[in-house]
RNA sequence: GGAGGGGUUGGGGAGCGGUCAAACCCAGCAGACUGUAAAUCUGCCGCCUCGUGCUUCGAAGGUUCGAAUCCUUCCCCCUCCA
């Protein structure tokens, strides 16, 4: 392999165990097996996955076997990684529904004629109680409490359920079934993947080096992006939204972004952050980023969610497409704050009523200062709340 | 199986018969200021028909003029012993 190819492969990865043999499999020539699983415990995929995805991306570009394994079995029963109480375990129904929305996510970034896709409840499914006790037999109790998060929880007293300890070892069963070379995840999963390790040993299977990637943090700078804390981009946003989202993120978070999630050089970054100590406006290197995510996501649209970005907050303007809904009401009129919750603007009257009273609401542009404002039937209303929430209303 | 501790509004955590929609901290939201950044200041942060209104403090009953606070039963969690 060339030294190109292979500082592109080890390019923002956090840890690669054990360094030796990864390289040697790298080198050996042979078609490799790349293993990454995902729990469909959500429906949308958001940026910080792709900061593995386009690992996988480069593995695949690379000619070998790249394998989304989606893991519909344990996802029944929730993986405990990183979180400090026991997750709710979800039904078939919805996992399966979730696995079918991450198919179609996925291949906005892999190339689906060299992807494998497989499920978990392949071979768990068909899993024989006895075979089972044996798989459980690979591992022990106290190096299963070793982990930090269990460590953590057990000293805080906080409940441990014994299904969660399946979890990672039935991770592990999943490289053995699938003849992992290699299994690859974010850095939480770490001790989940060195399991993997254990457990192919212990069926005497050649075992699978780890590549493991940092969590990309959220909105907030601070915890690690995911649905649950809401401080996510999905990969199904609007082009704006997720153009807006970007630009919100903090100027130090931004480098994070970029040497994430960025396709540019080190050396281009290097340049940028030059210009800003040479003077140049942060936002503007924000834009470069913004635009650069957009486009990928939504081909065409980058310089179109620059353009609305900047007539919406810079000008005042309102972009062009805003949500329109439509409001039936029965009497000739209604309040506003009525209004509000019934579009979803915010989630109760009271909230609304609150909004109204420190200034944040706008009824066609006016700021709304009387709380008991009406608007009439068959008018058409421009809604603001706040400064991120717009909607065109109907009341029908 | 035995002994003890505990379950409070998103998280943490006060309250231990009325003055409790419930201190305080964090998170979040809004306004001002800005670069929809950060920092800062101010306000908000259960619901509604906005009133001496309604529903909340694991669940259900009970005591009381009055309960998150007391009693009973049940559910759940933790620790120690077996």
């Amino acid at each position: 392999m060339s030294k190109e190819s292979l500082e592109l492969l080890t390019r923002g990865t956090e840890e690669i165990i054990p360094e030796e043999a990864f390289l040697e499999q790298i080198d050996s020539k042979k078609t490799l097996r790349i293993k990454a699983g995902f729990d469909p415990t959500s429906p949308d995929l958001h940026l910080g996955h792709t900061v593995l995805l386009n690992k996988m991306k480069i593995f695949q570009d690379l000619g070998h076997e790249v394998i989304f394994l989606i893991g519909d079995f344990t996802g029944l029963v929730g993986d405990p990684s990183g979180v400090n109480e026991t997750r709710p375990v979800l039904t078939e129904d919805q996992l399966s529904l979730n696995a079918e929305t991450y198919k179609q996510q996925v291949f906005k970034i892999l190339d689906p004629d060299k992807t494998e896709i497989r499920y978990n409840s392949e071979w768990m499914n068909e899993v024989h109680p006895s075979e089972f006790i044996k798989l459980l037999s690979s591992y022990t109790v106290a190096r299963m409490l070793e982990r930090d998060d269990f460590s953590k929880r057990y000293k805080a007293q906080q409940p441990i359920s014994i299904h969660e300890f399946l979890y990672p070892i039935l991770q592990g069963y999943d490289s053995v079934k699938l003849n992992a070379d290699i299994e690859m995840g974010g850095t939480d999963q770490k001790f989940n993947l060195l399991l993997g390790r254990e457990v192919q040993k212990h069926y005497g299977q050649k075992q699978q080096s780890i590549l493991t990637v940092p969590l990309l943090e959220g909105l907030d700078g601070v915890k690690k992006m995911s649905k649950s804390l809401g401080n996510y981009i999905a990969l199904e946003d609007k082009h704006d939204d997720m153009f807006g989202k970007i630009m919100s993120i903090s100027d130090d978070l931004m480098w994070r972004y970029f040497s994430l999630l960025s396709f540019r050089t080190s050396k281009e970054i290097l340049a940028f952050k030059n210009d800003i100590t040479e003077g140049t406006n942060p936002r503007d290197i924000k834009f470069l980023l913004a635009e650069e995510i957009v486009e990928r996501f939504h081909k065409g649209l980058g310089e179109v969610s620059k353009e609305n970005f900047i007539n919406r907050f810079q000008k005042g303007n309102i972009s062009q497409d805003i949500e329109e809904i439509n409001i039936n009401i029965e009497n000739d009129s209604e309040l506003l704050t009525r209004i509000i919750k019934e579009s979803k603007l915010l989630s109760s009257t009271s909230e609304a009523l609150r909004m109204i009273q420190q200034g944040a609401v706008k009824l066609n542009d006016e700021r709304v200062s009387d709380t008991k404002t009406t608007v009439q039937k068959g008018s058409s209303n421009l809604i603001q709340v706040g400064k991120k929430k717009v909607a065109k209303i109907f009341i029908l």
